[in-house]
DNA sequence: CTTTCAGATCGACGACCTTCGATGTATTGA
DNA sequence: TCAATACATCGAAGGTCGTCGATCTGAAAG
């Protein structure tokens, strides 16, 4: 018993189809250049939220276009709207990022 | 391509295209629940290694499709293939995957 | 040499994705 | 109340992706 994962580890032993539509869901979320730099901006912004208004210059993509990318994380978890006044300020989920990352790593004993 | 940024708060440390495309690569070929499996069965293969024909049966996908996704997860560096004989025996490579576990961790995108 | 088998490639089809302008929905400010 | 702003949604255009059957390449077996 003992430690429980979010994910399960590619390595642990073969993952079933619905684990690995789970974590294939997020990790194509994070499979496109800008929802990565999206990321990225969120991550490198002070106190680590940023409005999508904010987004559509440095991206150099129209407003449609940074909200259908932010729907995706968000829908993904990766990030989270917190809606203040006429903002929406998105930030990182950094456990969720933490998750994938644990879904990529070789595992070792893991007796579950 | 090399834009001048213009909103300045944002851009302490943020990856710029030309990385986030590389790393949007890498991703996307994970960001496939088949190829998720694939991986997931190479790595849970005794010696760590399988032929495509080998994999066609537990994932109940043609020949050409597991040929196709085992192409893309080569092309992405996740995986190699060894000719023996008739068969290829194809092999998860865990440097790549520890780089893309490097690209999500939070110290690495805030480089520049 | 002929057959057999693993794997790669081709062509095609349907589904999905990215992008945009136009429009709708709240919320703030004058 | 009215105008302006931030964001979401819609509809469409164009490209990409996943999948398959058919076919080609190359190696082992008979």
């Amino acid at each position: 018993m003992g430690m429980e994962f979010c994910c399960t580890p590619l390595f642990g032993g073969v993952i079933d189809e619905e684990q690995a539509a789970d974590t294939a869901r997020a990790l194509a979320a994070l499979g496109d250049p800008v929802r990565l730099r999206i990321v990225s901006l969120l991550a490198a912004s002070p106190e680590g939220t940023a409005c999508g208004c904010e987004l559509e210059s440095p991206l150099g993509l129209s407003q449609p276009t940074v909200s259908h990318h932010l729907r995706i994380l968000r829908e993904a978890g990766l990030v989270i709207g917190r809606r203040e006044g006429r903002w929406v300020h998105y930030q990182v989920v950094p456990r969720r990022l933490e998750e994938i990352r644990e879904a990529l790593s070789p595992r070792v004993s893991v007796t579950v």
